[in-house]
RNA sequence: GGCGCUAUCGUCUAGGGGUUAGGACGUGAGAUUCUCAAUCUUAAAACCCGGGUUCGAUUCCCGGUAGCGCUACCA
């Protein structure tokens, strides 16, 4: 059993196409099969090498690995479709000289005239098979002559049907199917073509891939019985797409693997999430697969023909999950450029690294992504009194008498204390406050965070004090304020106003 | 235009000739919390339409409609 995944290196790996990779993997995988990666270049003018380097890296990133490729090679080189040459060329000569494929002379412009002409009246587009019908010693001696042409594989005159594990058996009438070009007259071959030529040298026996390639399907079929090879297993999975229902692209915003891991998705999520996409195990109720409980579970012929709409809330639902899963140095080690980056600092001390940990451990499990950290630290890594202050839907709180007596008695009380402040003495000076002033719940807390974070929600103080503290002790390209530095100037801004 | 594929809660799906049509995300309500998040409990929410077949169709068949794809000397 060997499958491949053939992406054209031209631009970032898309979640559709990152969804065919995923299920040849998980089918290979579990049946014990090939997974090939092949580098689809042939269109040179949008294919580029660095993007073929990214791609590889792209997947990986996601878990998969693969069997045979450019970078480790295999039985069936080369596995980038650039470096093959002559066989294309061979292959067809071979068919003209079994009277199965034809060259054609016909110019472009004609073609295209009848094209335009087929259309108005509304007719299908099918080649008419002018030159099919040419003798081959006057083919040959017209070749000969130098005349341009390109090579057409003739269509047999019978329905064309094949197999497909995701929607069974399939038939295209041979009145749809023309004579297709497979070598074009500058001596290239046609995609539909190659594919064809290179799926049987790899020996390839189940194609994957999105059902964009079904109506090409019968094209290959007849390419496949005209070269005498055995016709592959097919299964075509459905197309993404996005909310509104068109086919998922970036218009939907982040959908390139790429994207996803600089939102701080984790792969396993993004994998679990897009297996879920078009596949669901007996009986329809689990959801959460690890990689290798996918492998275990997952079965190509339970794959659904429908198409799915993208849905980033369940794709975060289960990246929370994984998020809560895993070690929280893996969490803090993915989390630490992107808080750097919001910090503006590049070379970080093992301090702040440390800071930066602990950080991520008390906020990370309120988040959906891991880019969204840094806005949910703000409490931490900001202080603006003034605009807290000034704030409309501050006023109500901070007018309150009771607010006024908290804060006082809070600033007084942490004048005495030595710093660091530890987050339990913290705690019990609240405690002292409320057992002194009889305000308590809300009205004790709520002054008090706003003084401290400007906001009225956010983490717990026990939380958030040892992060203020911690903060304030580093040298950071912007100082963060201690606690008791906080509420001083808080008081100060509030009483002179 | 032709051909092909598809059609169960808003979304992903399970199911299948007779079911209270199941689960999950999201949403609403409640509990908890100083607040937000998380968590727990709970509620609302679906078989595209029309014909057949059948004692009985959401399920099988046909047609319609809609969405998507292919229709190239693109991949």
């Amino acid at each position: 059993m060997r499958v491949r995944f053939a992406p054209s290196p031209t631009g970032q790996v898309h979640v559709g196409n990152a969804r065919t990779a995923l299920f040849n993997w998980l089918f290979a995988r579990q049946q014990g099969g090939t997974f090939i990666l092949r580098i689809e270049d042939t269109d040179l003018e949008r294919s580029e090498a660095r993007y073929e380097a990214q791609l590889m890296e792209d997947i990986q990133w996601l878990g998969l690995d693969w069997d045979e490729g450019p970078d480790k090679g295999g039985p069936y080189p080369p596995y980038r479709q650039s470096d093959k040459g002559q066989v294309y060329l061979d292959h067809a000569e071979r068919l003209i000289r079994e009277g199965k494929a034809y060259p054609c002379f016909c110019s472009q412009q004609e073609l295209e005239r009848q094209r335009e002409e087929a259309q108005a009246a509304q007719q299908p587009q099918i080649y008419p098979g002018t030159c099919r019908n040419i003798p081959p010693e006057e083919a040959v001696r017209r070749r000969q002559a130098g005349e341009s042409c390109a090579i057409r594989l003739k269509i047999p005159e019978r329905p064309i049907r094949f197999h497909d594990i995701v929607r069974g058996w399939v038939e295209f009438s041979n009145e749809v199917v023309s004579d297709l070009i497979i070598i074009r007259s500058s001596g290239v071959a046609v995609y539909n073509y190659v594919v064809v030529v290179d799926d049987a040298e790899m020996k390839i026996t189940h194609v994957i891939r999105g059902d964009d390639h079904l109506s090409n399907t019968p094209k290959q079929v007849a390419l496949y019985e005209a070269l005498d090879w055995p016709v592959p297993e097919f299964a075509h999975l459905s197309t993404i797409l996005g909310p509104d229902r068109e086919r998922l692209s970036k218009r939907h915003g982040a959908t390139s693997l790429a994207n996803f891991r600089e939102m701080g998705v984790l792969p396993e999520a993004l994998m679990n999430y897009m297996a879920l996409l078009g596949w669901a195990p007996t009986g329809g109720e689990r959801e959460v697969f690890s990689p290798t409980e996918l492998v275990q579970e997952f079965d190509l012929t339970r794959v659904t023909p429908s198409p799915a709409v993208f849905d980033f809330e369940k794709l975060y639902w289960l990246n929370r999950h994984y998020i809560k899963e895993s070690a929280p140095e893996r969490v803090a080690a993915l989390a630490e450029p992107i808080l750097l980056r919001a910090l503006e600092l590049s070379e970080p001390t093992s301090e702040i690294s440390a800071w930066l940990a602990h950080i991520t451990a008390a906020l990370v499990h309120s988040v959906n992504k891991l880019d969204e950290l840094p806005e949910r630290a703000a409490s931490v890594l900001h202080f603006y009194p003034v605009a807290a202050i000034g704030a409309t839907e501050n006023q109500e709180i901070l007018a309150a008498e009771t607010s006024q007596t908290v804060l006082a008695a809070v600033t007084a009380k942490l004048e005495a204390e030595a710093e660091p402040l530890e987050a339990a003495h913290f705690k019990a000076i609240l405690k002292e406050v409320q057992k002194e002033t009889g305000i308590k719940g809300p009205a004790l807390f709520h002054p008090v965070r706003i003084a401290l974070t400007g906001q009225q929600s956010g983490p717990e103080f026990d939380r958030l004090v040892p992060l203020m503290e911690e903060g304030a002790r580093l040298t950071l390209s912007k100082s963060v304020p201690a606690v008791r530095e906080r509420l001083a100037a808080f008081m100060t801004i509030l009483q002179t106003r």
